[in-house]
RNA sequence: GGGGCUGUAGCUCAGCCGGAUAGAGCGACGGUUUCCUAAACCGUAGGUCGUGGGUUCGAGUCCCGCCAGCCCCGCCA
């Protein structure tokens, strides 16, 4: 409905400037337009859009804001597009104009709909130019090297997931960037630990699993912090791997090793696809880094660091908050790092990404880092004036208790472990159901369709609930068959599923006779055709909970629509109409659950 | 001390650029099945939008103060 309402914007707007010809003066005198503040109606009842212009100007016009909107709706009614387009206005309240769509407009609005394989949302290509050369940088899930993927992962690798498919449905070529820490302190600690305990595992591929290594890791992080001479070894070793030391390098080169392969099989599971672009990777760009701060004034020598001082960010003492971009014993730190990486992605190829936009999801507990390496990146001049950055924060996950989540034993929880907990949940759910309603499935039903489910209730509950604050995670909730959850939204398409099967196979049917008398059949229409402006909502906001809520909704209005409309019982031209809007539904809730990372089921 | 985020129904959360009587879901209570999967649908109850001011024709939404919770603040990422 997007070019709909664009079309409205431009009747309205020209409506509001003849009708109130004193105040359109006004405002182009101080070069602005008069805006008729179009938005969809609040309630279904006010019909499908309101117009809100009219209030504002009273005061300036003193007049009453009906009378203003009298003359608005005079004006739209000369206009036989118009006309063709919507219901004769309603005034309503203070000075709302109401406005409903005619059936026809509706109908030609969802045989166009009907008809694109994409639903209507338009490819980038044809709504606006992009600079650079077009590509987004979507930079998520980045787990450490040598630890365990564990929840505090979850969020930014399904987030950041849906936020991608989101973009590339779009049309933009997104760089999925997996900024891996593979890098730093923790390294130098590590290795240091391991030459003493572990060695073979410094030169031999395998010699010990991710268990092991993350057992070792912990103990190498207990000794840097208690042992001072440890702690020098340790960035000694640091600065060996910075520098490229051969054999530092092959022992880092095979702990990367082994990590990837454990990150892969989540990464399977999940269905999500990423570029690894490690924290070394930015190695060689670090010195250009400095270099450009230093020629642009901004680099600072403050107690042997090298540091940059943050504009309106102020520390402890009151004084600006200092960056430290290389630290006095010459290593490079995370800040770096990011400075290097805003620099090579913007950069144009081959010496860069060429990325207009970047984004970065993160846990909200980096926003001041962030902050400050934005800032310092603007006032290096690396971001063009086309550029965009941005950080996507999200909040802790927490256990139905209010804590951070944690096992039993208070241990954190890896992530593998509760994909297994949501899948066996999801099982032995299923098989409960199948002993109390008497089906008989095969094992391998039995297993994918729980599969499916615990994944999909996993990723839906995280992407639904996304907003900065904590997330309360609860397998109960997340699995629940009713409310707004992925079981909910799947069994909503296993209903249509299981009207094609039982007779309207060929879904592929003749959409110009369409003929509908229902008010559940219109408010299902109006529900598919908000589907574009939700999509371009996610991409300009950042936020997958729209997608979803969205998708619940239709669902909603589409079980409603089912429990009482008769399909495959009706007769033509009604069967073949609501046939129609039952593939629409289908296709919007599967391409919304892919948008999402989230497989569909025919059966559950 | 400074900064950020959050505070909406018993619980978990929506609430778009400020717009009409603040919405869902869960839980509670009550109803619906000769019919395409009842894993659904319908109804009832439940609110000083943390609090005090301000701006505005109009504030859950914007501004200021206060209270509470979480997070961050120089050589970890």
């Amino acid at each position: 409905m997007l070019r709909l309402v664009k079309t409205l914007q431009i009747q309205l707007q020209s409506a509001l400037e003849k009708a109130c010809p004193e105040a359109a003066k006004i405002a182009h005198a101080s070069d602005t337009t008069l805006n008729p503040q179009l938005g969809p109606a609040s309630k279904p009842e006010f019909g499908d859009f309101q117009v809100n212009g009219a209030l504002p100007l009273a005061k300036l016009l003193k007049q009453s804001p009906r009378h203003i909107a009298l003359a608005i709706v005079e004006q739209l009614q000369t206009n036989k597009d118009f006309s063709s387009l919507c219901q004769p206005p309603k005034i309503a309240g203070p000075g709302f104009i109401n406005l409903t769509l005619t059936t026809k407009c509706l109908k030609e609005e969802l045989r166009i709909q009907l008809k694109d394989q994409r639903l209507g949302v338009p490819l980038v290509d044809s709504a606006k130019p992009v600079q650079g050369n077009g590509s987004v940088v979507v930079d998520f899930s980045s787990p450490n090297i040598a630890k365990e993927m564990h929840v505090g992962h979850l969020r930014s690798t399904i987030i950041g997931d849906s936020l991608a498919r989101v973009l590339e449905f779009r049309g933009y070529s997104v760089l999925r960037l997996n900024h891996v820490g593979d890098w730093g302190t923790q390294f130098g600690m590590l290795i240091t630990h391991l030459k003493l305990v572990a060695p073979e595992a410094l030169t031999k591929a395998n010699a010990i699993d991710l268990g092991d290594l993350v057992h070792f890791y912990r103990e190498a992080k207990k000794r840097f912090d208690e042992d001072i001479a440890f702690k020098t070894a340790a960035r000694q070793e640091v600065i060996k791997l910075q520098s490229g030391d051969p054999l530092t390098i092959k022992a880092w080169k095979l702990l990367c090793d082994q990590s990837r392969k454990e990150f892969q099989q989540i990464y399977n599971q999940l269905d999500i696809r990423l570029t690894e672009r490690g924290e070394s990777f930015y190695n060689p760009y670090l010195k250009q880094v400095i270099d450009d701060l230093d020629s642009s004034k901004l680099l600072v020598n403050d107690d042997e660091a090298k540091c940059v001082f943050l504009e309106n960010i102020s520390g402890k003492d009151g004084k600006p908050l200092p960056m430290i971009i290389q630290k006095k014993d010459g290593g490079f730190n995370y800040a770096t790092t990011d400075l290097a990486a805003i620099r090579y992605r913007f950069n144009p190829s081959p010496e860069g990404d060429g990325a207009h936009r970047l984004i970065y999801v993160t846990d909200a507990g980096q926003a001041n880092h962030f902050a400050g390496v934005f800032q310092i990146a603007k006032r290096a001049n690396w971001i063009p004036d086309y550029g965009r950055i941005e950080h996507v924060p999200f909040g802790l996950v927490q256990g139905e208790d209010g804590k951070k989540l944690k096992t039993r034993s208070g241990e954190t929880i890896r992530l593998r472990d509760l994909l297994k907990e949501a899948v066996s949940r999801a099982e032995s759910d299923l098989r409960l159901r199948l002993k109390e309603e008497g089906r008989n499935e095969s094992e391998s039903f039995i297993m994918k369709v729980s599969n499916t489910i615990g994944i999909a209730a996993v990723k839906y509950a995280d992407l639904s609930q996304n907003r900065k604050t904590n997330y309360q995670f609860s397998f109960d909730r997340m699995l629940a068959l009713q409310g707004n959850t992925a079981p909910y939204l799947l069994y909503a398409l296993v209903r249509i599923a299981g009207i094609t099967r039982k007779g309207g196979g060929d879904l592929d049917i003749a959409i110009e006779n369409l003929d509908f008398n229902e008010l559940k059949e219109w408010s299902l229409i109006r529900e598919l055709l908000k589907f574009d402006e939700v999509i371009l909502e996610v991409e300009e906001g950042l936020l997958p909970s729209r997608l979803c809520t969205y998708l619940f909704e239709l669902s909603q209005v589409f079980n409603r629509f089912y429990d009482q409309i008769p399909v495959l019982k009706a007769n033509e031209p009604q069967r073949s109409s609501r046939l129609a809007l039952c593939r629409l539904t289908a296709q919007t809730l599967k391409m919304g659950l892919t948008l999402l990372g989230i497989p569909t089921l025919e059966r559950m």
